[in-house]
DNA sequence: TAGATTGTTAATCGATTAACAATC
DNA sequence: TAGATTGTTAATCGATTAACAATC
């Protein structure tokens, strides 16, 4: 070993729980909101503190990983910066399809937030004949008969669906066929893959029930 | 006692898990597409192969509630939908205020998606004087200076963050002194309120993060 | 050194699942 | 009646928290 920090960049990773790494994501937000206002260092005290955690389940979550810490000092916010991002594989840039260009999808193709992490739509398809060939906010605009060729060529390997609930199903199954490893549905339905296709679902009518539940039960503690 | 079926509309909601709330949204979304098809009754069985849960979990989720199913039979569709939305607070129509007019606000103002649940956004809030007193999708568009106002008049309970992460904290503390009681957050940034308003945080990035880090670490099972 | 903070183990807590009597 | 399915209790499983020796 010539070199002994940091001490685990990539431990194994045995079974890590769902939650443990949408807070890894969460770290990794703050700690490059700390580092934008100049901090070097932090401690799992403080990133629970911001975010609502305890400091032993921050702790906790990245130990899942291995050993980023100086006991007595806290974390490098840098230096741990850059170990979540090789853990979530975030050190790297990630070509995205779109499938859907209605009100939802165009949004998605203008939206920014996902280049923060490396996330980079690199092509758009839908069936409408009046934008397929055409480019929207410099993205070309493919016919979903292309699907499995542009994402060949591309070496597409994540995939965002936005298409009307009825086609989500049948858009997915042709992602997959594809070759397509990793799926983000908007569609307000449940599609069903193969275990090995990862998918994660966003129904924003969803969202909004929870806050109404909670509102609705104030007073009950939740 | 007059009725004895369902046995119990509301019962008294102890301490409810989050967990359970985001699974309730999901059997009503199932069950509404189950009457779409024709489908008159489910059973606990039936909706957890759907959506990836056991029976168990079904039973359990909605035994937080009430009594809902009939022995032998199963759940009758309409009815348990009706109970749901009355669980979740979606009986009703909600007024909803979206802050924020950019690329992503401009989408939500558009996206129909919310309504299916009776949210619907009736004022929007910007600070661009070129889009200030105009209509975008028949909402009004007000200053944020208005914003305590609007929500008074409009008796507004529930707001839409939309706008850059910098100004997220300061527009959630406008609209909850303005007496708003829910909050959904899409600015990438964690914001604190006091705990008597509820707030969900939806972070595009951070799905796609769930995807990649799921794609990397393909084979280790997670 | 004294103070701070880590990584990790053990204890606690909560959520999921299995099982089954009761019911239709 | 036999078959299906509920609501609920008890058993299992997993995740969070507390505590503390080791470290800087």
């Amino acid at each position: 070993m010539d070199e002994d920090r940091p001490k685990s960049p990539l431990a194994t990773p045995g079974p890590v729980p769902k939650a443990v790494v949408s807070r890894l994501s969460l770290y990794l937000r703050e700690l490059q909101h700390l580092v934008q206002h100049g901090h070097q260092t932090t401690s799992s005290t403080q990133l629970g503190r911001v975010l609502g955690f305890t400091d032993a389940q921050v702790r906790k979550d990245l130990a899942y990983f291995g050993q980023f810490g100086y006991p007595g000092i806290g974390y490098r916010c840098e230096e741990l910066i850059a170990a979540i991002k090789q853990i979530l594989g975030t050190d790297r840039s990630w070509p995205v399809a779109l499938i859907g260009l209605g009100n939802l999808g165009r949004a998605l193709l203008r939206y920014r937030g996902f280049g923060r992490q490396g996330f980079c739509v690199v092509a758009a398809f839908d069936i409408d004949a009046s934008i397929v060939g055409t480019e929207i906010e410099q993205i070309p605009v493919f016919h979903l008969d292309q699907l499995a060729e542009v994402i060949d060529e591309r070496q597409i390997r994540l995939a965002i669906i936005a298409v009307p609930s009825p086609e989500a199903q049948g858009v997915a199954t042709l992602l997959v066929n594809a070759g397509v490893e990793g799926i983000l549905n908007f569609a307000p339905v449940t599609i069903s893959l193969p275990p090995t296709v990862k998918h994660v679902e966003v129904d924003l009518a969803i969202e909004l029930e929870q806050l109404s539940f909670a509102v609705v039960n104030r007073g009950e503690k939740t």
